[in-house]
DNA sequence: CAAGACATGTAAGAAGTTACATGATTGG
DNA sequence: CCAATCATGTAACTTCTTACATGTCTTG
């Protein structure tokens, strides 16, 4: 149930958001650690309403609702950072295609391989264009932001690190029994 | 759909395998890149024999049903990894509650990077167990498994690093507006 | 003969995806 | 005035998790 926490701890950040306001907090930030549907935003803003850990604190225009942390949510995400373990979860789809490679021509395998390093360049220009348009302040959404976008950096370098060396595996492959 | 593929993919380098056999091979090879639960795999492998795309090749002792894939399987499988492109889920719960680490303690945060650092330790401890315990042999199975382990001795190493810079980043914070 | 491994399944519910559906406000 | 953005929701479906349920074979 992490959504639920996801959408709790951004509105405790951000007081007086609607839906919209967190959905383009996912998009931008929370992108690369937690994805969301603004379907699934919507639905989880209305049970957290409807279990009283948010509530609407105002009423805009084009039928807008800004939502604050109530104390019982306050409490339930204070809860969920420090008496609950995070579990890591452990789903890779590019890494899962790599198992079977052996089912595939050797050009097959390369261009995979190539293929998802491209994918790689254009997220890491996409994390650097990011970090160039937020405006980093002393808040605690960027301190905590920054390391999270240093660690998608390192993410990325070391797959495309991982990457260059699998194709070279690939190519001259280190055979015991050649 | 990916658990429908790994599935396949499993069976078309193990032909005649069991649904428990492939539940362990998802225990001690798959489990870093795709896990499954057990009643998943059940439910899985009797929607691919519904679809045609496996199907029982014998039965064995205990109710013992062992698989094969199909032609269509085949094509399915070869289809998949040839004309589908892979989707990056971005979930990471140890990531996102960095995010919000601002709301705890000072010695709460540390503490929670330090807990975070030592089930690292452990899963790296667990994979090189693994490395040890499998014979590797020069089938498609161990050659790209292997490719697979060093991503997650990799992947493993540097979220270690980053944890140990994040914990000296909050530490000494390089605040510009100090 | 008992414990442990082998072996398969079902059911209920939570979480996530995709598509549809509608309408208001604002800036050029 | 029209296009873009703001804004919220619902419905159908798939996927995943947790728990329950049952029974067989092998080995010491």
């Amino acid at each position: 149930m992490s959504l639920r926490h996801a959408v709790l701890g951004l509105l405790a950040e951000m007081d007086g958001s609607s839906g919209y306001d967190l959905m383009r907090m996912f998009e931008v930030s929370l992108a690369n650690v937690w994805g969301a549907t603004q379907s699934q935003l919507y639905g989880e803003l209305a049970k957290l309403t409807a279990d009283g850990f948010i509530e609407v604190v105002e009423e805009g225009p084009r039928g807008r609702k800004a939502y604050g942390v109530t104390a019982a949510g306050r409490e339930e995400l204070r809860r969920w950072l420090t008496e609950t373990a995070p579990k890591a979860v452990r789903r890779d789809e590019v890494l899962l295609r790599v198992f079977f490679l052996g089912l595939v021509t050797p050009e097959q395998r390369e261009e995979y391989l190539r293929g998802r390093a491209a994918e790689l360049a254009e997220r890491q220009a996409g994390i650097e264009a990011v970090e160039e348009a937020v405006s980093w302040g002393e808040d605690d959404l960027s301190r905590y932001g920054r390391l999270v976008m240093e660690y998608g950096k390192r993410f990325m370098a070391m797959r495309r690190e991982w990457m260059e060396w699998a194709l070279r595996e690939l190519e001259d492959p280190p055979t015991s029994a050649r």
